[in-house]
DNA sequence: AGGTTTTTCCAAAACGTTTTGGAAACTTAA
DNA sequence: TTAAGTTTCCAAAACGTTTTGGAAAAACCT
């Protein structure tokens, strides 16, 4: 079945049946009724490749997923599930395409926003896992794909994003510990060249800064996911040498696992002796017992809204989105008398 | 860039130009590789658009992710992560597009492959979780759709396919445990509608026919991932009433995250007091302490295979593929004196 | 040299849409 | 009643390829 064979049932021209579907003004409402019976009926649907060649266009969306530093661990992975899920929803109505690829390395990164650009000839990209400047969102603007941002720079351009609110994030978690007089407070983080890491780090100083407590550089710490064995080993020396610790944050669901491990090889009861608290948490509190007090984002609404953004017609003035973090107590934070 | 200012640029018609890079024997080698030059020069790659449409194909593969049943549960959605890198990088090589959709019900599922094959057009589709008699394989090859399944339904209808070897894999397990004197020995497995879960007990069951063991039905549980409080729960009665249980098997990451939780409570040490493996273990041996010993297989490379099988040009005798198991000792399996 | 085969190229049709620039039919205004 | 405007439709061009059915040129025979 195809939009000849439907004109021919119908009466109509190929004009006027395409016209009808794509919902415009120049159809009688009444024959608009008639098409979309008719294509349900022949269960007719455009054929997208004759569609997007014909209106110059490719209504496709690429997204490339990582699977390097941060996220070559798999723990990591769990939060792109949520947000992709979340995409997948609102691309379904919508009638995109969604181009999935992987990265092993940046270089293969680099070669598949390349690929996606110029041999996929997607016109719409998720860009995510934003460095502090970022120098994709100028290959991007040059070829003039639409995009929105998973994450934000720290430059001046003006470009639409959605965003864990990271800074506030820690400031919510900094402020729920300090009411249970947590004061000794670690801060295990990821590598700072991703932006969302530093602006982290700049909700802990700010933090202790309005507090007016001088921050102690052995409480900081970064790891990232490439090494299993020194993550763990990292945190455990870290609790080893600061023995007056009484609560760990923790960035990412991989250092929160090595810290688990390490307290268990110290014999330190989490949630007794020191409490631990993670950002997501998806996959560790299921598995921990005590399950681990964690801030979290709707990760799912996040993806929602990325697309929500990129096909919005109008570019109207709110052009970003920042989800609101929320603590979920479990069993991992005390109150230290 | 497009195909027609390039054979304008090279001198020669846009046929030759067409079949030059479609590496057709009536273009000299001289003048291919005259065009291939050319076309990396001025950066072109034809329009998969004009080219699908041209060619009466769509070259999309399509994959849906069911999110719900088994999947709900974070920590068991980790092996797709593999299996779709492995069959990314093969599809990098293709010139293949690839579609993901998700799918929160067993409804939204079927209109997802419904949607796939009627608007999207897909003339590719890997398929997987399949139950015993499933009905989706008539659904694509009613469509003439070219399908490799990851799993075996228990019909005799001939379909190419890459599957875990899970049968094997339990009786590797079983093997393993009986040299460490383990006899008491708790299975704990998923939905047996799922074709791979009626597998891995058939592996348990043959094993210990053929060992002459009576199977004592307490020691056999299926739980699935949709209620994280009972799945624990019911290991825990489990173990509570099976006092002389040595070893469990968990056949996902997710019921072996309810055994480690259930065992912490209990004050059972694994490893020491009862022992733990479990299928795959991607997520939970990076954060239980003694790692959990794990049966595992290259997702990566079966899905590589899977494209693999895909494209193959000649359908040859050979079209399946079966994953070899592997046990990776680490520290939660004790021998009992 | 003349005929035959092989190699190398190309013009034109086709794929299934969308969009442009009207034209016909119907309404409204004077 | 007629001119002007509005509504509703459509023919034809365009999008960028692939493929078909030759034709010209070159190579090979005898």
């Amino acid at each position: 079945m195809n939009i000849k064979k439907l004109a021919k049932k119908l009466g109509l021209s190929i004009t006027t049946v395409s016209r009808g579907l794509g919902g415009y003004s120049d159809v009688s409402e009444s024959t608009r009724e008639r098409i979309i019976r008719f294509a349900d009926k022949y269960n007719y649907s455009p054929n997208p490749n004759a569609s997007n060649l014909a209106s110059r266009k490719t209504n496709t969306l690429g997204f490339v997923i990582p699977l390097y530093g941060l996220n070559s661990n798999r723990l990591n992975q769990a939060s792109f599930f949520e947000f992709i899920s979340g995409m997948s929803e609102k691309i379904n109505s919508e009638k995109i395409q969604f181009l999935m690829t992987f990265a092993n390395t940046i270089a293969e990164e680099k070669e598949a926003y390349k690929r996606l650009i110029d041999v996929q000839k997607v016109d719409k990209i998720i860009l995510h896992n934003l460095q502090k400047n970022d120098s994709r969102i100028k290959l991007l603007q040059d070829n003039n794909i639409n995009f929105v941002g998973w994450g934000r720079t720290q430059g001046k351009i003006n470009y639409p994003w959605v965003d864990l609110d990271n800074e506030g994030s820690v400031d919510l978690i900094m402020h729920y510990l300090f009411e249970k007089n947590h004061r000794k407070i670690a801060f295990i983080n990821v590598n700072e060249k991703y932006n969302f890491a530093f602006q982290r780090k700049q909700g802990y100083v700010k933090f202790l800064k309005q507090k007016k407590i001088k921050i102690n550089k052995n409480y900081y710490v970064t790891v990232d996911g490439e090494d299993p064995e020194l993550n763990s080993a990292e945190i455990k020396k870290l609790i080893e040498k600061n023995s007056k610790l009484t609560a760990i944050i923790c960035s990412s669901e991989y250092s929160a696992a090595g810290a688990i491990k390490a307290l268990n090889e110290l014999n330190l009861k989490i949630g007794k002796d020191i409490s631990l608290i993670t950002f997501d948490g998806f996959v560790v509190n299921s598995i921990s017992s005590p399950s681990i007090t964690a801030v979290t984002h709707d990760r799912k609404q996040l993806g929602q809204k990325a697309i929500e953004l990129l096909t919005a017609k109008k570019r109207s003035k709110i052009n970003n989105y920042l989800a609101k973090p929320k603590i979920i107590e479990r069993g991992s934070v005390h109150q230290v008398v």
